[in-house]
This record gives structure tokens, sequence and C-alpha cells, in this order.
RNA sequence: GCGCCUGUAGCUCAGAUGGAUAGAGCGACAGCCUCCGGAGCUGUAGGCCGGGCGUUCGAGUCGCCCCAGGCGCACCA
């Protein structure tokens, strides 16, 4: 009866005592009424029709706050709803089968992944997963450019190492790539093709010198990238917009809008136009574009190409790029705002309380593979996933090493491992029926009611909310943090109650529970892209 | 100089849409296994949420100004 604009929303307190959903309605209506905001809250509590079934309590707190809570019996059924639904359970459609697209890692293949593209990778893919178990068609999708200075560096140095096989006196290219992994490419160039390239044209060899280490290093590329699980289903080559002549498209559409102009031998994008700082080049003096031209060029196609939700993720160092995009598109006439950039900040590895240096020329260069290597592909994910995307991450080795309760993941993976023991010895002892579908519509689960049971249904009932705020806040963190704490609500009922009574109908409504937090952590664990071991 | 990110316990970090008494892990200290996995659990200590001003019933959260750190600011990608 009231209409102050005002929508009335209900949300979780914090605190535990205050109820399991609470509403500030009253005192945002209590200005506009003149009134005191906890007689407005005493007026809508008189008028509200309670059900006892599922409402226990409904009481009005502090400055005029109304909290309800719900009967114990009200959130124990619905443990029924995670058995019956299992691998499924979290997955929504809400998204409602929107194409989307993941852009992720994009590194050129110039040598092989370092630790960022790594927390890249893990946060890309997780991202490409919530969005999935939110409803969404996703593509992962991986952008490349195999032309351009940086390639021919690439070319240059492998060509050198090549012929330094033969002759070490040959001289490596002033900028060129330092890393030992040209060394190796050479070798292998060697063993295919004996001195073959020594003999033949210098242009054309250092051609073959290109794609023949475009090709080796994509291929380390992938396997590091499937050692973390990750499978990209389109891998986007930057060429094939120059080829398909999208490019001079783009710069004849800005030229017929006004938006492109021509000074000091270079065509510029009248950036200003768009309410930015300044106008940038788009094609250089010598003709070849700034890669602002093919990055717009690929935006647009991404349009194209039906995507309805557009996803990009850059590290921090690629910020300054996005606002020339975002306008390009927008220029081009399409909505910007179904791009969604995702920057993430830097990692740092420590070592024993130091950090380790790294440098791209410098032999201390630790890549991915070796990281993967010294912890294992689980902490990998787990620690990249842990803090926010915008945070700055440091990655104790020490720690993701530890074969302990120290240890996060293996806390969380300890957990699961323990609730499929305690099935194992459930099953020994005849106490499970074969199939859990049947098993739970005849468990009286009511029998749950310590305050450690209730706490544990209350949070895996939780699951699908966190699942959503994660993927529309593009915030794997979110997730990593709620298999933690339901980690930690399982072990503490664990260690207050045994599971394997005598009393029968209790232990089938705690085995209940126990397979449904099993649900939980295996359904989260998949979408971080980590195991969840039976046995650990 | 300009832009973006960050600043919360000794350390590493959570705290979505402003809510009631600020959380976890590690580290420190003190405890808990005749019993389904101790890779577990319980307790103690530890905080002017970088500083200031503002917005409002209410600010770690929003705005402005400082301070400190990171990343950018090309006719490199």
């Amino acid at each position: 009866k009231y209409d102050a604009g005002i929508r009335l929303t209900f949300e979780k307190p914090r605190l535990e005592a205050h109820g399991d959903i609470t509403t500030n309605i009253a005192l945002l209506l209590a200005k506009s009424l003149g009134k005191n905001p906890r007689a407005v809250a005493q007026e809508i509590v008189s008028a509200m029709k309670i059900e006892p079934e599922s409402v226990a309590k409904v009481e009005i707190a502090g400055p005029g706050f109304i909290n309800f809570r719900f009967t114990e019996r009200f959130f124990v059924q619905q443990l029924s709803t995670i058995l019956t639904q299992g691998l499924d359970f979290g997955r929504s459609t809400i998204g409602r089968g929107k194409k989307s697209q993941v852009e992720f890692v994009s590194a050129n293949p110039t040598g092989p992944l370092s630790v960022g593209h790594g927390r890249q990778a893990a946060i890309g893919d997780t991202i490409a997963n919530l969005l999935e178990w939110t409803g969404h068609d996703v593509t992962r999708e991986y952008y490349y450019n195999n032309a351009g200075r940086q390639m021919r560096l690439l070319a240059e140095s492998t060509y050198a190492r090549y012929r330094q096989l033969f002759d070490p006196s040959f001289p490596f290219p002033e900028d060129g790539y330092q890393g030992e992994y040209i060394k190796a490419i050479a070798e292998r160039l060697r063993a295919d093709k004996g001195d073959s390239l020594y003999k033949s044209e210098k242009d054309e060899a250092i051609r073959l010198c290109q794609s023949a280490a475009e090709e080796i290093l994509f291929e380390s590329i992938k396997n590091v990238l499937a050692r973390m699980g990750v499978i990209f289903d389109v891998f986007y080559n930057e060429d094939s917009l120059y080829t398909s002549g999208k490019i001079q498209e783009v710069v004849s559409e800005f030229r017929a809008k006004g938006l492109a102009y021509d000074k000091d031998g270079a065509v510029w994008l009248k950036a200003t136009a768009l309410g930015l700082e300044q106008d940038r080049v788009i094609v250089k003096s010598t003709g070849e574009p700034t890669y602002r031209l093919p990055d717009i060029a690929y935006h647009r196609e991404k349009f194209r190409r039906g995507f309805e939700l557009v996803v990009d993720i850059f590290g921090a160092d690629h910020i300054a790029t996005i606002p020339d995009v975002l306008a390009g598109i927008k220029a081009l006439g399409y909505d910007a705002e179904k791009v969604r950039v995702v920057i993430h900040q830097f990692v740092t590895l420590m070592r024993d309380g130091q950090q380790v240096k790294m440098s791209k020329r410098a032999a201390n260069f630790v890549t991915l593979d070796e990281l993967i290597d010294e912890v294992g592909p689980d902490a990998v994910r787990f620690f990249f996933l842990m803090r926010s995307v915008s945070s700055h991450l440091e990655f104790d080795l020490n720690l993701a090493k530890e074969q302990s309760e120290k240890n996060p993941v293996y806390y969380v993976q300890y957990a699961h491992a323990r609730i499929a023991s305690i099935l194992r010895f459930a099953e020994g002892e005849g106490l499970l029926a074969p199939s859990p579908g049947v098993d739970h519509l005849r468990t009286d689960l009511s029998l749950l009611k310590h305050p450690e049971e209730i706490a544990l249904v209350k949070l895996l009932l939780d699951f699908p909310e966190t699942i959503e705020s994660a993927s529309f806040g593009y915030e794997p963190q979110r997730l990593t943090n709620y298999l933690h704490e339901v980690a930690t609500a399982f072990h503490k009922f664990y260690h207050e109650h045994r599971v394997v009574t005598e009393q029968r109908e209790v232990t089938a409504a705690r085995v209940a529970l126990c397979r449904a937090s099993k649900i939980v952590l295996a359904n989260g664990c998949k979408i971080l892209g980590i195991s969840a071991p039976e046995r650990m």
C-alpha cells in the first residue's frame, strides 16, 4: 500500500542471530512517511500472513529491520533437491542460452606461457565454466598473431641459433629472444632437416624457421593448457582479418563516417570525436596497421558471428588498449555494453619468503610448465582462483607444495575424499540403498536438527546463488572461498557427530547430508577445474 | 603529469547490490584421537579497514582531496 519508488528486497544478514533473511524496507519507508521506522515495521508485520510450516519467527530488530527465521524443516527438506539434481545441482538456465564468447590467454606463439598466462587461463576457463553453469552457450577462444615484428624476430632468432649449431660465431639479433627454448627449437630443426636450411636461401630459410618455431611453440602452449584442463574451441588467427579484407573494410568505414584522417603519412582514428583523450594512429606511415585496427576488426567479427556476450580477459598491461577498441566498436554501430572486459593484476612467485625474480630476457624466467611440474595442476588452478582478479596475486610456492591442512587446495579436496571414505564405510555396513535417488525419498530428513547439521545444510543450499553471483560478476574467487567454507562446515559436522550410528533413521539422514555435501564439493571443484578425489 | 588497479590482524587475503557486534588461512600460544580418514577439530592473543573531508538514519563499501605501492600512457602487441 506504500509506493515511494522503493523496492522490497531481502538479504541475508551477516549475523546468524539476525535470522535467515532480513529486509530494511521499513527503514527506507520511514523517511517518506515521517514515521518511526520500528512503527512502520510493526505495521508491515501485522499485515503479513505467515505460514508456520516454513516460517518460525518474524521479528523487528535494531533500528527497524524485519528479520525472518525459517523452520529447520524448511531447510532440511531441500536436501532432497540436491540429491535429486546430483551432478547438475547448481546449474541454472538464467543465461537463456545466450551465445557467449570468452577470449583469454591469446598469447602470440613467440615463447612458452608464463605464470601470468596461467592465471589468465585459470580465470578465463573458470569464467567460461561459470557461464555454462548459468545456462550460457559458451565459446572459448584464443586470438593470436603469427605475423608482424615479434614473429619476424622469433624467426631470426631461431635462424641464428640454427646457424650457430654449425658456426658458433654467427651473430645473434640484437633484440632477439634469448630463451633456451629457441635453442631447443633449433636443435629440433637440425634433427628434422639436417643442414638443408643452411644451404637454402636466407629469406626462405627464415620463413621455414618461423613456421617451424610457430608450430613447435603452439604445440607446447596447447600441451601446457591441456595440463591445466583448458581446451579452446577456436584459435582465431589475426592474419585472416587481413586476407579477408576485414581490416581495410574498417578503415573505409571510419573514413566514410569522418572518423579517420591522414596526417604525417599515417591514418589516424579521430578518437577525440568518440570521447577519448587523443587521436590514435591506426595505420602507420609504413602501411602497416597498429594493433588497434585489427583489434577493432576482430571485435566487430565477434558481433558478426552472433555473440551476444563477449568477455575479454586481459592482463593489467593491456588496459590502455581497451577504451580505443570499445570506442571503435561503438562507432561502427555495435553495442559496446555487450563486451565485458576482465582485467587481472599480476602474479609474483614467492619461494622461502623471497620473491622469485622473473625476467623474459634473463634465465630465471619461470614458465607455466615449470610451475605445474613443481606444485601440480590442481594447486596451480586453485591458487590462481583464490584471489579477486583485480587484486595482485602472491603465489606461495612452499604453501602450494605443502601436503597438509595448511594448503587450502588439500583442505577442500580432503573434505571430498573424507566423505567418499565415510560413504564407503557406510556401504560396507550395509547401510546404503543401492540407488541414492530412491533412497533419500524415504529418508526422514527432519532428524537433522543439530546446529552443525543445520549450518551445513544452509550453506549447501547457497551453492546455486554462489554460482550465479560468481558468474554474473565474473568473480571466480567467490566460488573458491565458498568451497572452503563448505569444507569447514563439513569438518565441523563430522567432528561433532557420528554418521554411522546405532539408529538407522539418523544414519540415513546423515548419509543423505554427506551425499549432498559431496555433490556440492564435486560440482564446485568441477567448475574450478580441479579434481575431487575419492581417496588421497 | 595523466589513466586504471591496490592499501583491512605480524604475513597472505575475503568482505557483490551501503546495514546491526569486521572475517578466514598462515604464523604465535594453549588444548582434543578406545570411535566412520588428525590432510581434522576447539580455544586465546592480535584491527582508528592508509589519512582527511563529505553524502545519510547508517560507510571497509559511495563522492572529493591527499599519501604509498603496482601496471600502463608509441607510427610495440
